[in-house]
DNA sequence: GTAAATACTTGAGATACTAAGATAATTAGA
DNA sequence: TCTAATTATCTTAGTATCTCAAGTATTTAC
């Protein structure tokens, strides 16, 4: 049905169908991705954040993955296997693993990220300065929304717990 | 940065990197929703499934979420421990397991969404009709390349081992 | 110079998945 | 109407990845 059909109702439910098909594709793209890598999809959030964020340490990772240490050795053990990352010692702190990641990783990356990257612009030119505006605008208020909505269930679940 | 001070490169930028904020923070999301009703994501993911889709049969749960029917009879099973479904026999092919969600699930989970689904509709009861039309065009075409660029992938998997 | 804190690794145990085979019910063919 | 093949689910064995707790090495603080 063209969006011009629809009646109020219609088009707010459809947005939010729409806007949950945005996270569930994203997932499957994500899976799909990390298939092509090789590596699972844990192993390929880390490797993002190392490529986006390198020099990044093993603790530093857990922090931003939520991930136990435990869990982030076995990660770094895995993609270090397949040739994706090097563990260096920091020199001024030799307690601390600092995760480099390696040209091998970004040069098998990049292009599976290509086609989509074209896409993705070519949608983006049939849209006007003020139209990019008014959506991004749209997905910042929805995320501060959905940040703030995960923080009240974290809330009432420590508030749970504080009862006992 | 107000949207008004970026140019166009910047907007685009920010775009891309809200849309990836999306998905992930709707990611983070279930998962608490998951944690307050005592269950993993994949059985909320299932869970609404059968909702949605009541009623459903085991095999039919299977395909739409890409598990196999082993993994999905751990599913009900614990899905039927805490009493969120009940398993029924189809009376016209007794092979045949319907999955029956019990109120208790939707009475639980409800709830859950009460405030986000608030919170949405004040942020769009901001936007006019046709902006609201924008975005939902702009949220339906980025869902079809996506799909697109996960069929490719897919693909490129499949090409590479009929190379061998 | 020693005790406490920090950063990572290790190992045991838990959970959830796949793959393959078992069981039970249905369908199709001679 | 038997019988064989197919279908739907369950079971079991094996695997992967996580958490938690303990261990090791290094740094910091007194």
């Amino acid at each position: 049905m063209s969006t011009d059909l629809m009646n109020r109702d219609e088009l707010l439910s459809a947005l939010d169908q729409e806007m949950r098909k945005v996270s569930a594709q994203s997932v499957l793209f994500s899976q799909a991705v990390a298939e092509q890598l090789g590596i699972n999809s844990t192993d390929l959030e880390c490797l993002d954040i190392i490529n986006f964020s390198s020099p990044i340490t093993a603790g530093r990772l857990a922090d931003l993955t939520g991930l136990t240490t435990g869990a982030i050795t076995g990660v770094i053990d895995r993609l270090e296997k397949v040739g994706y990352v090097r563990r260096e010692r920091d020199p001024n702190d030799r307690r601390r693993v600092i995760i480099q990641p390696l040209p091998e990783a970004a040069q098998k990356i990049s292009p599976l990220f290509d086609s989509m990257a074209q896409a993705m612009s070519k949608l983006y030119s049939s849209y006007s300065d003020q139209e990019i505006a008014l959506i991004l605008d749209f997905a910042t208020r929805s995320n501060s929304i959905v940040l703030e909505e995960i923080a009240k269930l974290q809330g009432k679940e420590e508030a749970e717990a504080g009862e006992n």
